[in-house]
DNA sequence: GCACGTCGTTTACAGTTGTCAACGACAAAG
DNA sequence: CTTTGTCGTTGACAACTGTAAACGACGTGC
């Protein structure tokens, strides 16, 4: 299963629609609509239409049930979260990357075990992290002057 | 400063302006259109228009030095990726938040000090984690039964 | 004072996204 | 066989994005 391939694009709409299915694995376009009309104001004709985009992205299939479709998911939940997470982050400066990290993990509600799996990804990144990363902001040599990025690393 | 707030969507080509901003602190259009033209292969009059659309969207000023503007963020990076962030992670499943946080921990490069902060947040949060966090991928009271996120919160 | 750059603003236009209504196919009901 | 649902598809349209040319203001040089 690819992973961190670049992903279709997916919209915040469409994030509603592909969360529904993946975690029911497969759904019939009248589930979606059911379920994501209990929590968004949409009509049948939208949902049937992101569904439908979803499809030409090459993100859902669709197999015959009789009358209806089956929806199911081309990409599995985490190869669309990690290329999603990926590219935010890649808009991020470098050097302030750890800096979001860090507010996340305070934000997010997590369980023991992920905290404990997330201490040992970093238990074993210690060893070889540089002293620093550097700023990628600006284009061309000029990091050492003008960035003033370097706070963030450490303050 | 505010932090989480909700912020002014922020687009891709927008980031770019911003990191130069940012980065440098504040910046005549002269000096973004000639950075980001290291980089993008962007008309002066596309970079002019981004500026343009950032001061009217509040999240650029301008104040007037002789003949140009010089723009000034009127939000810190810091605020803006702490939204961006918060605002991608709200896309995805609670029960998977983690399990994306490690990929990035895994992905990404981070500094000896990053990872120092992201440890000491972690120790911190983990007395009070608890053992498993709700899915929250469907709406109304179903998750007992059909959600199939389990498998990824211990695997 | 007049032409010439330099700047920011206005206008433009195609593509994507959010939202729907209407249409056409086809199976179930009578 | 006709009516009535139920489904997926098409067409629509406004708002937002990416990209850029053209315009108008204003200070500078001759």
């Amino acid at each position: 299963m690819n992973d961190t391939d670049t992903i279709e694009e997916i919209t915040p709409a469409e994030w509603e629609v592909m969360r529904i299915i993946w975690t029911l694995g497969q759904a019939s376009a009248h589930q979606v609509i059911d379920l994501l009309q209990q929590k968004r104001d949409w009509s049948d004709s939208t949902i049937k239409t992101l569904l439908g985009r979803l499809v030409k992205k090459g993100l859902l299939e669709t197999s015959k049930d009789g009358r209806s479709f089956i929806y199911k998911p081309l990409i599995s939940e985490t190869a669309a979260m990690n290329g999603t997470a990926s590219q935010l982050f890649s808009h991020l400066c470098a050097m302030k990357r750890g800096k979001t990290l860090v507010e996340l993990i305070e934000t997010l509600p997590l369980s023991r075990g992920d905290i404990e799996k997330l201490q040992a990804a970093l238990a074993k990144k210690l060893p070889d992290a540089p002293e620093m990363v550097d700023c990628d902001c600006l284009p061309g040599g000029m990091q050492e002057a003008d960035c003033n990025c370097k706070e963030d690393q450490h303050d």
